[in-house]
DNA sequence: TGTACATCAGTGAACGCGCGTTCACTGATGTAC
DNA sequence: TGTACATCAGTGAACGCGCGTTCACTGATGTAC
């Protein structure tokens, strides 16, 4: 009665599935994957513990499935985190800082993504590494793509691991982790590595 | 009777604590860490489950206990690697590749160390992170010490985080995956990184 | 060498706990006529 | 618009389970004299 609802809602809950989901990624934020029950999950969604089983098959299918959402949300901005970039060089540096500012971003599912057991290579992250692959193909040349890929997800993966992990000091937020993946990888292509700049470059 | 005692075994069961971490070791490598118990550790070490109380505090004990070995170990390793190189780039590289062969060869120390919520930044790891910082401000000078050395590390956490995942083609063994730590360090102070050897040495 | 005592590693029963999952149910929502 | 029925999301009790941890005990080992 009391005001006319925004948002239609069907059945009783309504978006019990997607409220499910919030309140996992925010339990896994707090305390960890380790100690994530689907019953406490329940409990901050405001149902009962066995609400969940109408919409998850079981407690991995939850996981999975913000698994799947991450990859999705990863492979997205990378997308855009590209477009419109011409330089490949340029292309695979953007991907890189994308994908550690998706990791500080979304702590959660970045460890449902790359530390628990239902994300095997198999079972999910279909596009996110073709995509990065095919970045890092354009600007290694065809010699030894895959590598190369490998070594940008290794810097932009092993950069979020550290982020969240806490061992980057001053990086307190997710502006100050990006602005610490551009150095890093302008470091990788500075004074450490060399500068490629001069000869990479298409015109 | 049968034969004289190779070890002199103290009290009863002789070295439990040690049986006992490698049965911890064996267990989170076969099953992970998220569903390693101190009852099925026991049970594997041939002792009631009451039994690893007489030497560890409670569960989080072990594991800390693996983490600080996983460290130790990890730190020699790295001064091995490093010890008589003189190139400081190629210090940078050895310890890295040190540090990814480490992984691949002690997965589960390093899931204890890394992926476990017994390590934090606090609690351990001591030497190990000054060490690279040390190789790494020698290499990069002191304009930007630290954070070059948080490259290096993302760089081998980061390769080593695929390997440990199976996301690395044709790296089934230990070797295979130096190998590949090789390449991609070689990579990024080659093709992509630019040919920095030329202007980085001493003469 | 032998005896008495102290120490302490390992035992097995017992505790309480929160978990994942199932099930018969209820009550709200959607649909056919 | 109204009624009868089907559907299905959420409930609450119940299940069995393995876990971490405690405790009084036992029996082997070490030590003093």
């Amino acid at each position: 009665m009391r005001s006319s609802k925004r948002k239609k809602k069907s059945y009783h809950h309504g978006d019990l599935r997607e409220v499910l989901m919030n309140a996992a990624v925010e339990l896994i934020d707090e305390q960890g994957l380790h100690q994530f029950s689907l019953r406490e999950c329940a409990r901050l969604a405001g149902v009962s513990h066995a609400a969940p089983y109408r919409h998850f098959e079981d407690k991995d299918a939850l996981l999975r499935e913000i698994a799947r959402q991450g990859f999705e949300w990863l492979e997205a901005a990378g997308r855009s985190a590209i477009a419109g970039v011409e330089d490949a060089r340029d292309r695979l540096d953007a991907y890189g800082i994308a994908y550690v500012r998706f990791a500080v971003e979304h702590p959660a599912h970045h460890r449902v993504m790359f530390t628990s057991h239902v994300a095997t290579p198999n079972t999910v992250d279909p596009g996110a590494f073709k995509l990065l692959v095919e970045t890092a193909t354009a600007v290694a040349g065809p010699d030894a793509p895959e590598e190369a890929a490998l070594a940008a997800w290794s810097l932009s993966h092993g950069m979020s691991m550290l982020l969240l992990d806490g061992r980057v000091p001053h990086a307190t937020s997710a502006e100050a982790a990006e602005d610490f993946a551009r150095r890093v990888f302008a470091q990788w292509r500075g004074p450490l590595g060399g500068t490629a700049r001069k000869t990479g470059r298409k015109r």
